[in-house]
DNA sequence: GTGAAAGCGCTAACAG
DNA sequence: CTGTTAGCGCTTTCAC
């Protein structure tokens, strides 16, 4: 291993010289500069980071929280976090928990063992309060979901008003019989869209009812939500819509309505939320909530950036625009139904 | 910070003591172990990992280089990969590099720095001999694809012979017009199915035809697929049979066919591979080549932790089973034709 | 503009 | 079984 010693010696110069010019602090004569340039390019020489880790007490190491990287709205999050953290000098330690608290703990704790100078969480639980305990030592941010009463950085979109949209297009197309599948998890953007799937129905003086309410695995998956909408769909008198809160349980939805031979969206209609890949992969396109996931990611490492360099005002709740795209599995209510 | 010193003092031993019960190495008296592990407690130490690094001149990281993580078929290796690392104390540091030779380098000039123990790499075009300079110096292992020549150890599926088997199937059927769509990109994996695809057809005395092969974009683009396979499809001799190299592809295929007004499998056999989330999101349900990713994922990291650990007898080829799946997309050519 | 030297927190001989 | 001590490679005062 070459190190800045070799370097020195090859330049004729001191280790702190060396130092000075890697670092580009200090001044330097542009000669000697040149010098140092050539014995490292001669040596290939490159520092090495656990020493200056030690030394400067930093690693250029972010933490990621997220529950299931195989899922493709944090699988987009995180290409915006790595992104942007690699044009700052950052690598992203990817720390997989599977929505286990006990895991996110472990996770977190490579903070404490200086392994990454801050962690962007993906997936908080609205009560995780624990979470303060590491907040209040650590750069930390939340993208997507937070804690709700603590201090700590967040960015995502506004839940609450894009449910509103689709809500109130989805009224405006006549339907009145609309039902939604939610989730067991307890997210705060799941909390925020079935509230604003219930009071949307009430400013519109439609009764919100027990039986038009069904819950999605945790994790959103498509069998879940094909379960959920089987459920919903059975009932005698069924919905004629259904307000889903994630893009895979809209298409379990639509595959249940399938095989029970409804028409989407003639005889029923399906949105979802999220805008991943797969909703304009075949026919009926998924009419859906696009959130801007890679946007998200980028903005939380720049909050957690700043953060991490102590700087004064940090932007506390970031709010991105969404956009409402309505494309084939939702339509006016059928006249002959 | 508190510091291993702190907690010498506080347990009144010598820091070489408390290093010895943190590292479970030399012996300690029970009854020192437990004042030790008491002022750990009481203090809430947790190592420097800088520190501890910076002696020992490991890291514990990984590096992980991948195109594209937001691809769910790498996003499953990832969490293989992940998985398998946590569990003996290994984090995975993931670099994103979007299929850029330079990023990859970049990503691999990680493990110069000392700031990763080994890597894996997930995408090598089968000519990127300047990896040989890194697996020279570093624990390198190759997952999926693989350097021709190089002497990596690597671990993947037997892509050629999986081809073969989808090929059979699909004269077995009864197809003799069969196209298919390929990759623009220099993968190993691309190349052994193609040539699986040509052999197949010689074997059976079928013409291998220019205008039946098609190229999709490096990166098995849904879009890309769909083009290629509108191409092929547009042609008056069109094919009854469709063999694409990636799911994603096939369903761009399915998406065009439909498109023109051509059922599938009744007017067109379509065949994907890697079996990704979405082969059983929608009808018809794909037929394909599940490969183990994620087991792809956890084998790859086995393999590099026992380089690290310069183990004597490593395997150089892992060949992991895939699993020829048959479902709706694809069924015996059509008697009417 | 440059060099000497003091550590960062930890591990691993080596002594006792 | 336990303690003393010499570094790991780097940054950063503080002199000159």
């Amino acid at each position: 291993m070459v190190k800045i010693a070799d370097v020195a010696r090859e330049a004729n110069v001191s280790v702190a010289t060396v130092s000075r010019v890697l670092n580009k602090k200090g001044s330097v004569r542009p000669e000697t500069c040149e010098r140092v340039y050539k014995a490292i390019e001669k040596l290939s020489f490159e520092p090495n980071m656990s020493a200056r880790n030690l030394r400067r007490n930093e690693t250029r190491v972010i933490l990621i929280v997220a529950p299931n990287i195989t899922n493709p709205y944090y699988a987009h999050i995180l290409a915006g976090i790595g992104d942007e953290a690699r044009k700052s000098g950052y690598s992203a330690l990817i720390y997989n928990t599977g929505g286990d608290e006990e895991r996110e703990k472990n996770g977190m704790d490579m903070l404490k063992k200086r392994r990454a100078d801050g962690a962007i969480l993906l997936a908080s639980n609205i009560d995780s309060m624990w979470v303060k305990e590491y907040a209040d030592k650590y750069p930390i941010v939340h993208c997507s979901e937070y804690v709700k009463g603590l201090d700590i950085p967040r960015v995502s979109i506004d839940n609450y008003k894009a449910t509103l949209e689709v809500m109130e297009y989805i009224i405006s197309l006549g339907h009145k019989k609309i039902a939604t599948i939610s989730s067991s998890n307890s997210y705060i953007s799941t909390l925020l869209r079935l509230k604003g799937y219930k009071d949307t129905l009430e400013r519109h003086g439609i009764e919100v009812r027990k039986d038009y309410i069904a819950l999605a695995g945790a994790e959103y998956s498509f069998k879940s939500g094909k379960a959920a909408a089987f459920k919903l769909l059975q009932q005698k008198d069924r919905p004629t819509a259904i307000f889903c809160i994630s893009d895979t349980i809209a298409l379990g939805a639509i595959t249940a309505a399938k095989e029970m031979g409804l028409r989407v969206p003639e005889d029923l209609t399906v949105t979802g939320f999220d805008d991943v890949d797969y909703t304009t992969m075949f026919h009926p396109y998924i009419t859906t909530v696009a959130q801007p996931c890679y946007d998200l990611g980028r903005k939380s490492f720049k909050i957690l950036h700043a953060c991490m360099n102590k700087t004064n005002d940090i932007e506390k709740k970031v709010v991105l625009p969404h956009k409402f795209i309505i494309r084939e599995s939702s339509a006016p209510i059928s006249t002959c139904d």
